[in-house]
DNA sequence: CGGGTTGGGAGAGCACTGCTCTCGGTTTTG
DNA sequence: CAAAACCGAGAGCAGTGCTCTCCCAACCCG
């Protein structure tokens, strides 16, 4: 059906990649506020109402560099966790963590629109974002349950309240887990807090001149987040 | 020498507080994208050119309502820790947490200023930003040095890498300090942390129907963060 | 092969934005 | 009282998102 490969179609799909790529290099350049599909068909060499033609709107192209920039962002996790030992969680996890920096810190701008706040007026839809955007998160979990199976977490054991523990409960059926509410609590306040140093150092909250390397500084927050589920 | 009050200056100062007013309602309303000064100039029944007159561009405004919204957040955190006996150096920290979630959450579009990706294009003048900016951090490591000089906190005795400490020992001068160096760094993931936690339910990085009240999650957290620098 | 259908670029146009300029009229000041 | 400062109105420029019509080339099918 949609599969037809015609010369014509071939081309919108080139011409929908370089859409994207020269919205992402807008994006790096001049932010998301100055994402601006006129200066795209310029760059693109085409008049403004021809873009028009492949993205319905600037907030489409906003939603297609998000999808873009969660994959990417996916990717680069994906390649960190699988260079270290399956067995070595501790290590997996600190290789998230570094991979997530390490895009943000490339990438700051994309990051921004990703984990910043939500530009105004545009609501990510969905049944397209919500895809792409778990991929860090679910690979996370991924990570302790691997853990916890092996018997490798030393799971900390604190109450929960009745309804976290419910809510919890279905997001253990949903992901099929087997670690305890506590693990997951843990897990969560992990991952805000890996996002929160990641937004304070990208965002520039720490001040200009805080630090001599924030390298540093995220390492040894990133020992003590792993230690906090448990690991290590 | 400028506190002559004539009645010019005064209603000088009357159309700024209006412009703040109208501004921070906007951007409540529609997003910090959506901040136009000619809508600013509508609602004060105004050409838009008069309002150039007072504000010199629509970053400057953007300015005048970050430094009002830090002001508030610091007036809610300072008025939270008041009223906490002075020696409950746990329930102080949490009294800090829980103002910046409630205040983040009753005003999501100042927050996001704040604290979300900054307006591209846009940068907050440090010299009018720094000291408003810093009022919440300062009051956290204030409630960990008042508990360390009172012998309230068990501090965590784990080594810090020398950089680092060069880096907090400056810190530790800079703000007249006595706690250790782990207190410190455990202060900072602390804080970001708290505004991780905070981020991710005012941007809504939890996913909509995840949890059944999100006060609970944050209290949960809230608890572990107090214990992380060696309160409670 | 030829005619109808579709895709897609060009251009004009609307309403909006930030910002600058000049022109008057009022208020303050020396 | 005259000079200076203040400040609102209005026009204007360049940019934006988005819609519309026009029109030509590519495609598909009988």
């Amino acid at each position: 059906m949609t599969e037809t490969s015609t010369p014509r179609s071939r081309a919108r799909e080139q011409t929908m990649r370089d859409i994207v790529r020269i919205g992402r290099a807008h994006l790096a350049t001049d932010g998301a506020a100055a994402l601006s599909l006129r200066a795209v068909a310029r760059d693109l060499g085409v008049v403004s109402s021809a873009v028009y033609r492949y993205v319905a709107s600037r907030d489409e192209l906003l939603t297609l560099l998000v999808v873009d920039g969660y994959d990417e962002l996916g990717d680069a996790v994906d390649a960190a966790v699988g260079e270290v030992d399956a067995a070595d969680h501790a290590g997996r996890m600190a290789a998230v963590g570094r991979a997530v920096r390490l895009w943000a810190l490339a990438e700051p701008a994309t990051y921004a629109v990703l984990f910043g706040s939500p530009v105004p007026g545009y609501e990510a839809p969905p049944e397209r974002t919500t895809g792409p955007g778990t991929r860090v998160v679910l690979r996370l979990v991924e990570v302790w349950e691997d853990a916890w199976r092996a018997g490798a977490l030393a799971v900390p054991d604190e109450p929960v309240a009745p309804r976290l523990a419910a809510d919890l409960a279905r997001i253990r059926r949903d992901l099929d887990l087997t670690v305890p509410d506590a693990v997951i609590a843990r897990g969560l306040l992990a991952w805000a807090s890996l996002f929160g140093c990641v937004s304070f150092e990208v965002f520039g909250q720490y001040g200009p001149d805080t630090f001599t390397d924030t390298g540093d500084v995220f390492e040894h927050h990133l020992r003590a987040l792993v230690e906090s589920v448990g690991l290590g």
